[in-house]
DNA sequence: CGCGAACTTGATATTTGTCAACTAAGGTGG
DNA sequence: CCACCTTAGTTGACAAATATCAAGTTCGCG
C-alpha cells in the first residue's frame, strides 16, 4: 500500500523520486499506541517529531473547568509537532482519539532533509499552512453554523482527507472514535450529538455504526452543509513565480 | 516611535541590530486605506506582501447565505499573507476593520530577506506559527465558552498584542471596530453583543466608548475569562537544541 | 434638518444544554 | 457461562443561552 505521508506530500510540492524514497524511508518503525492516550502534552519540547501512520488522533485543549475542545483530528500521513521547536514549547496537547500506529523521527533527521532537500522542505511548511487553513474553516463552522451541518461539514472534510491518503473505501471509512470526542470536536454536548446524529441518518446523509461511517450520499452531504474543499488546499495550482519560491522559505 | 514589525518579531527570535534596520526599512511607505474595504480577496495569489502599520484589519470568511466569519485580528506589526505563496492562493479574505495604514512589500524582497538572514527568517516563521497558536484559542473560545466570558477572553488577547507593539496606554487601547464587526468575530449576532457588553460594564470589567475599549480591571477580566497569554508564545524559552535549530527551517 | 447606519431594548422563538432515567455493549471475576 | 460493573449511547422533560423580529433611539454627516 502507498505510503500516507507521500500521497499526502505530493499536495504540496513536486516531489522526485529521490523525495519520495526519503519520506518513505521515514516512516520506518512505527510504534503502537492504546486509545486515549497523550502523545505529547502541553508544556513539553518534544525531541521527536511524531507521524501518524494508522488511526486516530487529535490536538485538543482541556479547559479548567473540565470542558475540552479538539481542534483538529489527525490522521495517516499528518504530523502532530513539526515545527513545535521554532515556538518552543507546545500549546496545546496530542491525544489518541483511538489506536494509532505512530513513528517518532528524531527532529535532526527532519532538520537534515530540509536542508538538503528544497521540495521536501516546501511539502513540509505546505502541511502546516494547510493544517491552518483547515483550523480557520473549522472555526467558521464552530461560528456561523448549527450542530447538523456543523457535524455534516466535518464529514465532508474527513472523507476528503481520508481519500488523500489512501484510507477510505467507495462509500466511507473507519470512524471508531466516540460521540464523546465528537461533541468535543463540534464545541457541543454529546447528548446533542445523538439527537443530530439521529436527525442525519434519517435524512439518509449517513451511517455510522460498528464504528464505521458511511456517507450515503457525498455531494448532498456537501450541499447541506456548504462544504467546499479548497481551503484544503490539495490541488496544486502552478505557480509562475521564480525557482526562487520553492527554495526561498525552504 | 518604535517599529511595531520590530517590536513583535523580537519575540520570535534573536535580532541583531542588522536584522532590526532591514525590518524596519521594509515598513518605508505606508499607504492609507479606508474602513471596510478588501485587501486581498479569497482566490487571489498576491504579488505582494502586506504589513498592517497602523489601524485594525480582519481576516473573514464570507458564507453564501450572507453569514461572516472573523478568523482573526490584524494589528501593527501583523502580517495580511506573508506565506500564501507556498499555498498558492488565498482561502479567505482580509478587509480592514477601519481605517488602515499598510505597506505592501514586493515578495522579492522579503525572500532575499529570508535567504540572508536567518533570524529572521525564524522570527517570521514564529510569527505565522504564533497565528495558528492564536487560531487554536479562538477555536477554544468560540466552541467551549459562553458569549460573556468569550469575548472578555477577547479583550484580554488583544489587550496584550497591543502591549507587544506599544499600542496601548495604561488602561486600554483604541478599538474603532463595529459591534457588527465583534459579533462576526465572537460567532454571536450583535444584538447579543449589545447585551453582554452591556453585563461587563456593569461588572466594572470594562468599558467601551468613543471607540476606545478601556480594561478596568485586567486581572479581574483575565480571571473572568480563563484566559492564559501562553498561546500567544510572546516569552521566549531559551532552546537548548543545537545552532541548526535556528538554521534549520529558514 | 433629515437621513441612514449603528446601537438598544423588549417580546418571543429556536437551538442547545442539563438532568435523570434507561438501554446496550464490553470486560472481568467467580 | 453467568453476574456484575462500567462506559457509551439514547430518550424525554425541562432550563438556559442565544437568535429573531420589531420598534425605538442615538449620532455622525450631508
Amino acid at each position: 500500500m502507498a505510503n500516507p505521508l507521500v500521497l499526502k506530500l505530493e499536495h504540496g510540492a513536486d516531489l522526485t523520486n529521490e523525495d519520495r524514497a526519503l519520506l518513505q524511508s521515514l516512516s520506518g518503525t512505527a510504534r503502537r499506541i492504546q486509545a486515549h492516550q497523550d502523545i505529547i502534552r502541553e508544556g513539553e519540547r518534544p525531541e521527536n517529531v511524531h507521524l501518524i501512520m494508522e488511526g486516530w488522533a487529535c490536538r485538543y485543549k482541556q479547559l479548567p473547568d473540565g470542558k475540552r475542545q479538539i481542534m483538529a483530528f489527525l490522521v495517516p500521513g499528518d504530523f502532530c509537532d513539526l515545527h513545535v521547536a521554532i515556538l518552543g514549547e507546545m500549546d496545546h496537547n496530542i491525544g489518541t482519539a483511538w489506536g494509532c500506529n505512530l513513528v517518532a523521527i528524531p527532529r535532526r533527521i527532519i532538520d537534515e532533509l530540509v536542508q538538503s532537500h528544497p521540495r521536501i522542505a516546501r511539502a513540509l511548511w505546505w502541511s502546516t499552512l494547510a493544517d491552518e487553513g483547515t483550523l480557520r474553516e473549522w472555526l467558521v463552522n464552530l461560528g456561523q453554523r448549527q450542530a447538523d451541518r456543523r457535524m455534516a461539514h466535518l464529514f465532508c472534510e474527513l472523507l476528503v482527507r481520508l481519500q488523500t491518503v489512501g484510507c477510505t473505501d467507495e462509500d466511507g471509512f473507519e470512524f471508531p472514535i466516540s460521540q464523546i470526542d465528537l461533541s468535543d470536536a463540534l464545541g457541543i454536548t454529546s447528548v446533542h450529538v445523538s439527537r443530530v446524529l439521529k436527525e442525519l441518518q434519517a435524512q439518509s446523509l449517513v451511517t455510522w455504526q460498528n464504528g464505521r461511517l458511511r456517507i450515503l450520499d457525498a455531494p448532498k452531504l456537501k450541499a447541506f452543509s456548504g462544504f467546499n474543499d479548497r481551503y484544503l488546499h490539495l490541488t496544486r495550482r502552478r505557480n509562475g513565480g521564480a525557482p526562487s519560491e520553492t527554495a526561498s522559505f525552504g
